[in-house]
DNA sequence: TTCCTTCTGCAATCTCTTTGCAGGTATTAA
DNA sequence: TTAATACCTGCAAAGAGATTGCAGAAGGAA
């Protein structure tokens, strides 16, 4: 199974737990903690919700999941691999939409450029009003 | 008083710690409640942390505060007149740098003839490494 | 299989923020 | 100036989200 080899490369020892911590964030895209626990329940009902943020940090420490603030104060998770977008957060409606990383390239750019600020575009949210909201 | 006039008419009642709260914002740049609540009690050291936090709700409100989040999980306040630039975390040392609105002019109107996104570009905190945690 | 290290579940704890309540105060009207 | 009232404040408790300590369980190397 991919998965095993994904985790005993990193080091990490293969638990059910673990896997299914990691599964849940890959099907559900944005997921909070909360809902990576939901998630896993569904079919490991016992999973406990501090061995979820135990496994949401770990499997951030090498490198296979990334957190996103997306400002209403809790971390959202997502796929390492699946991060390639920006996260357009409506203020109104509370959706959440996506953007290309391209979107930013010019903007990271200056950053870099005038501030030598090097941005991690994948980090931050977007805030303002989506479309449907703006009419 | 300029400042009786301003919240007066907005309709709110001029309090000693409401104005001590309004000042505090606009002193500090950036704030935390709990920053806010120290900075009022060097000169009124009965304040509530819990009155902090309702007269900034109340002064956002009415317009004369703003916050951001700059993403470690709190929210940061700002004098509404003062919002005039981009917020440019590290991720490294924790600094907060600033860069003018204008830096984004283009990236927000991408998102907005794109996407239809208006953003609001005061209200997002972006991450990344700054020059000196670059090096 | 055996042993050691890591991981999990549980419960307690911590931080940050909000809320209910009773008393106090700014403001309006008389 | 005084009285009435709606709004504010302080205090304490409660909520929500996240973390930690510990004992027992389980993965994995030999």
């Amino acid at each position: 199974m991919a998965d095993q080899h994904e985790l005993r490369e990193k080091g990490l020892r293969l638990t059910p737990q673990r896997e299914l911590v990691l599964q849940a964030v890959r099907d559900l895209g944005h997921a909070t903690p909360e809902e990576v626990a939901e998630k896993v329940r569904a079919t490991h009902p016992g999973i406990n919700l501090s061995t979820v943020y135990r496994n949401l940090e770990t499997l951030e420490n090498v490198g296979l999941v990334l957190h996103t603030h997306l400002g209403h104060g809790g971390a959202t998770y997502h796929a390492a691999e699946e991060l390639t977008h920006l996260h357009l957060v409506c203020s109104v409606c509370g959706d959440i939409g996506d953007a290309p990383i391209d979107t930013a390239a010019n903007f990271v750019n200056t950053l870099s450029d005038d501030y030598g600020f090097k941005t991690d575009v994948t980090h931050f949210a977007i805030y303002g009003t989506c479309q449907k909201c703006s009419k």
